[in-house]
DNA sequence: CGATTCCTTGACAGGCATCAAGAAACGTGG
DNA sequence: CCACGTTTCTTGATGCCTGTCAAGGAATCG
């Protein structure tokens, strides 16, 4: 059977039955490829459509009155998108392409429709959804508490751990595909400072940066230094409705 | 039918059938007082407990090495506490009640049972999970992209506005219950500095205090400096499973 | 290969943290 | 119900971390 990139990635997570895999595939019958740099989804607009993100990579993020942005999530494939909008009838955010991608849309009702089919699945997706939740508040703590080096540190930590979730091949080495802009207004910095804190853990032989691509040279220290926690290692999901 | 806090609160977005609310009243069997201050969960623990609050407040945080702390969310009663332990065997986050307390904890496993027998249930709990999830980004970009004196503006109405949902008699003052430390220690800012602010915006006609409570004396000007959008007036859960 | 975006670096400024200390409010036990 | 210890609030002085402004260089794109 062909399974879609969202399936897969539930998988990794808990056992799916056929007719889940099958369920999950639906929502990514509609592939879509959209432009870096495309608006997929704007703020405030009435939305009915939910997105899978099959390939590439998107964020969303909101502009503040004063101009200024702040990026609240990056999306990598198997990422299901814009779960804010299913319980506000306008966009609480922004979404758009970090690179070209192909994004999978689909109606608000066919998660209903998934929801109501497969109380399994719709207990996974509750059970995700809090993991994100976990990450927000990591990042919250990030912003609140800690410097501007603990920042970047941790954020290029979480970034890599996400990348190597769906890609094995992944040792040290990473392309960010981001602007110092863009991890600027990721973790609430200016793109000139969050230029000279990767300078400076640069020279102190933290990271390593060769055409785009990252390397983390120290990665014990990275932790320390950006008091970062792996979630990715203490998932627990085995309390969860059985297969059938 | 008696039901339960937890259940008036899910009843107040949809219509919940007299077995859905029976089911959600069993989580709210064994209530537990706690003194203020009382440690609920600790992070790292163990956790196998989830809770709804009935009474009082708590509040979740994490402690950074150095000492200082982020306050993730404060809850009232109605809340579900400790989601983010679902998916995580170790807890991410400690609880700590606010102010004497009754909790209401409840296994994992019974949440299985809920989420298997009663998937339109499963399915409000993602949606308000996702109602939570905007309310931590608006936090985030609070944290991220605004002033000291914006953050205490959206956190007060954040906090006026989630009060209002489940007390009617609110109009334009409430009991904080917050010392100005865990007010910083919410929006990333020390007690210092809070305390600057708070009178700052005392002297300017925006708010004004007796004993403890808190008057918002001008909401619209308050929105504005704190950027702030009340996320309760747009909420849509009519495309949800209908009632059988 | 020209134009635009992105990176890099320096000088300077400002917002918020830190440290400190007294006042006020609160809680608790006698 | 008062007295006393503790917590919380308040205010000032000082300093640092990060933002702002600016401008040249590198890289990327069409």
């Amino acid at each position: 059977m062909a399974t879609s990139c969202f399936a897969d990635r539930l998988a990794k997570h808990v056992p799916l039955s056929d007719a889940e895999k099958k369920a999950l595939t639906r929502l990514e019958e509609n592939p879509r490829k959209v432009r870096r740099g495309a608006m997929i989804q704007r703020v405030n607009e009435m939305v009915t459509e939910l997105f899978v993100l099959r390939e590439g990579r998107v964020m969303s993020f909101v502009i503040l009155p004063d101009g200024s942005r702040q990026i609240l999530r990056v999306y990598f494939p198997g990422d299901f998108i814009g779960s804010a909008s299913t319980i506000y009838s306008r966009a609480p955010e922004s979404l758009v392409a970090l690179s070209d991608a192909i994004i999978c849309p689909f109606d608000k009702h066919a998660l209903r429709r998934l929801l109501e089919e497969y109380p399994r699945v719709a207990a996974l997706l509750f059970l995700l959804s809090n993991a994100e939740r976990v990450a927000l508040t990591d990042r919250l703590a990030s912003l609140g508490r800690t410097s501007a080096k603990a920042r970047v540190a941790s954020f290029l930590l979480d970034i890599f751990d996400r990348l190597r979730v769906t890609d094995d091949s992944i040792t040290d080495s990473f392309d960010l595909k981001l602007t110092q802009e863009e991890i600027g207004d990721a973790i609430g910095l200016t793109s000139v400072h969050v230029n000279r804190m990767i300078r400076q853990m640069e020279q102190e032989g933290l990271i390593s940066r060769a055409n785009g691509r990252i390397t983390l040279r120290d990665m014990a220290r990275l932790e320390e230094i950006g008091h970062y926690t792996n979630r990715h290692k203490d998932m627990d999901l085995d309390w969860l409705p059985g297969m059938e």
